[in-house]
DNA sequence: GCCGTTTTCGGCCCGACTGTTTTCAGTCG
């Protein structure tokens, strides 16, 4: 039998939820489940040991019954109530739920009439038309369901931020433009820089929302409209991204904005303190006795509420609500703190431009450094550089300096690979004559955790490491992160002095953002770095900056915000 | 299933939209 774990609990509860809704259980009580699933996951004591205990009595939203399931859980790790629920349904039958369109009432339909325990024979039943058959059912949602299934297997169900930033920035350009709209923005997971999204959410103020909705549904990028209505318009685009629009009028935009940033757990806290407050919030305004708070934009939501405003990239319900309470968020970082920036590649190795061309464009960006570096040796598939060609780019780069070091200062570098055991793949002789070094794991991916975290700590005790690259080398939506002890990994930095840089291409977005926070109060200093691979690639640092303002880190923590010269000295060269 | 200065029953968040209905249930956010 598996261990338990406070998600294990949680995914328990809410398994139990979903079972429930589909046959037709008490609402009220789905919620109470589907409640608890959340207190379990976010409740902050030790939760698994207070399960195990017994003594989860205290805890508001868990009664007599889930304290008693959630008891047996945690000391047998399975729930027998939660067994017999689950003994009628293979596993295939949860696949149902991914579909759009329909939810647990209509699945629970499916199951009952027609047996149905899988997208295979939902989609079967479908092409033999006996789902419209169904009462409830129809023409319309038999061919939605169709749809549905085929969408899912053509289309991913979350973006990266190099596909989904910049249509954002196109439609709500779009949006700007028409001369009905008074104010515009885009909300959700974007504007919260999560590191990819599902879907994006604009909102518009207007005096006439039926117009706008009605365009938006009309714009050149819209492939499908989903839902059209007087306030609301949802469409997909050619590759499946979708896209909603709220219309609301001028006084309630800051409402609806402030909603639909999200995120959910951060508008829950928030609401409760409203409420406490006697005030009543929703997406369109406060409501209680007595005079209302005077709301403009959404400073003035939380100022009503007694909070400093809450930048929307804080928004996770991590933390932010109590530090603004306490006047104690922290000024975060804004990209146009950022003056220069590691780890880029050239043609040398695996880059798509010449050494040339990456310093040009860095001086098109603004910036007044530039740090190289390329792969080593023991990346052949990235056309690794062995000493020798190393050392002739050091001088190439020392050469720049000679004579363009004025617009704009190169520092010599090396992406080095930390080997299997932790040693590196040039000697110190040869690292000694570079300004900077960024040691990165590129194989034996299946390590232990124990191993990889010991590999990595003991690339950062080299007194030569200056950075370590992709901390846990995760593809976004490709391939996992390897194991890796970020605690022990943070500690390691914090004593050796090491760097653990924020790499900021889209596709990486490594270290994760949610331990940015705890590395920043045990004093380890970051670098935003795209690694850039084409000139284009420099402008990732954008996205970085909001990653690390995702993880509440300030100008002070972050190396690329200081003068060319602090650099320098930071680094011990001339 | 949870909760309570409305205290052991009765209420629990809700508005917009669609499709299947003929006044409403289900889905979504």
């Amino acid at each position: 039998m598996p261990e338990a774990t406070r998600e294990s609990l949680a995914a328990v509860l809410d398994e139990i939820a979903l079972l429930l809704e589909v046959e037709g259980a008490n609402p009220f009580k789905t919620r109470a489940y589907r409640n608890g699933a959340e207190i379990v996951r976010t409740h902050d004591e030790d939760i698994l040991a207070l399960a195990k205990a017994n003594e989860l009595g205290n805890i508001k939203g868990i009664g007599e019954a889930l304290q008693q399931k959630l008891h047996e859980l945690a000391t047998t790790g399975k729930l027998e109530f939660h067994e017999k629920l689950r003994g009628n349904y293979p596993d295939s039958f949860f696949d149902l739920f991914d579909l759009e369109g329909i939810g647990p009432k209509k699945v629970g339909a499916l199951h009952k009439e027609l047996g149905i325990d899988s997208i295979a024979a939902l989609k079967t039943a479908c092409e033999e038309n006996k789902v419209a058959a169904l009462s409830g059912f129809g023409k319309k949602t038999e061919q939605k369901i169709l749809e549905s299934i085929a969408r899912r297997e053509t289309f991913a169900d979350r973006f990266s931020l190099v596909v989904a930033a910049p249509i954002a920035e196109e439609i709500l350009d779009q949006l700007r433009a028409h001369p009905e709209v008074l104010r515009a923005q885009y909300a959700g997971s974007l504007r919260r820089s999560k590191e990819t999204v599902g879907d994006l959410d604009f909102i518009v103020a207007t005096n006439k929302p039926a117009e706008l909705t009605d365009y938006f549904s009309k714009l050149d990028l819209a492939h499908e409209i989903i839902v059209l209505g007087d306030t609301k318009c949802s469409i997909r685009l050619e590759n499946g991204l979708q896209c909603d629009l709220r219309a609301v009028s001028n006084a309630q935009f800051p409402f609806a904005l402030q909603y639909f940033t999200g995120s959910k757990e951060h508008n829950v806290a928030v609401r409760s303190r409203a409420l406490k407050k006697g005030l009543s919030l929703n997406e369109y305004g406060f409501t209680g006795k007595g005079e209302l708070p005077d709301v403009h934009d959404e400073r003035d939501i939380y100022k009503a509420l007694g909070l400093d405003y809450v930048e929307p990239e804080l928004r996770e319900n991590r933390g932010e609500i109590e530090a603004a309470d306490a006047g104690e968020l922290p000024q975060l970082v804004s990209w146009e703190n950022l003056r220069g920036t590691f780890h880029n590649h050239t043609t040398e190795s695996d880059g798509k431009a010449t050494l040339e061309e990456m310093a040009q464009a860095a001086i098109e960006l603004g910036l007044r450094y530039l740090g190289i570096a390329d792969h080593s040796k023991s990346s052949p598939q990235a056309n690794g550089l062995h000493p020798d060609r190393l050392l002739r780019q050091v001088d190439k780069i020392r050469a720049w300096n000679e004579s363009h070091g004025d617009e704009l200062h190169i520092f010599a570098g090396s992406e080095v690979d930390i080997l299997k055991d932790g040693s590196l793949d040039f000697n110190d002789e040869i690292l000694a004559q570079l300004d900077y070094c960024v040691a990165s794991v590129h194989n034996a991916f299946s390590l232990s955790e124990d191993d990889m975290t010991k590999r990595i700590i003991r690339a950062m005790e080299n007194e030569h490491v200056t950075m370590i690259g992709h901390l846990t080398g995760r593809i976004l939506l490709r391939r996992d992160a390897y194991a890796v002890n970020h605690d022990k990994i943070i500690d390691a930095a914090a004593r050796t002095g090491t760097i653990i840089e924020l790499n900021c291409n889209p596709k990486r977005f490594d270290m994760d953002w949610r331990w940015w926070h705890k590395a920043r109060d045990k004093g380890v200093l970051t670098s935003i770095n795209p690694d850039a691979h084409h000139p284009s690639q420099l402008q990732f640092l954008r996205f970085g900056a909001n990653i690390a303002r995702k993880g509440w880190l300030r100008k002070q923590d972050v190396l690329n915000t200081r003068t060319l010269e602090e650099v320098k000295e930071y680094l011990g060269v001339s």
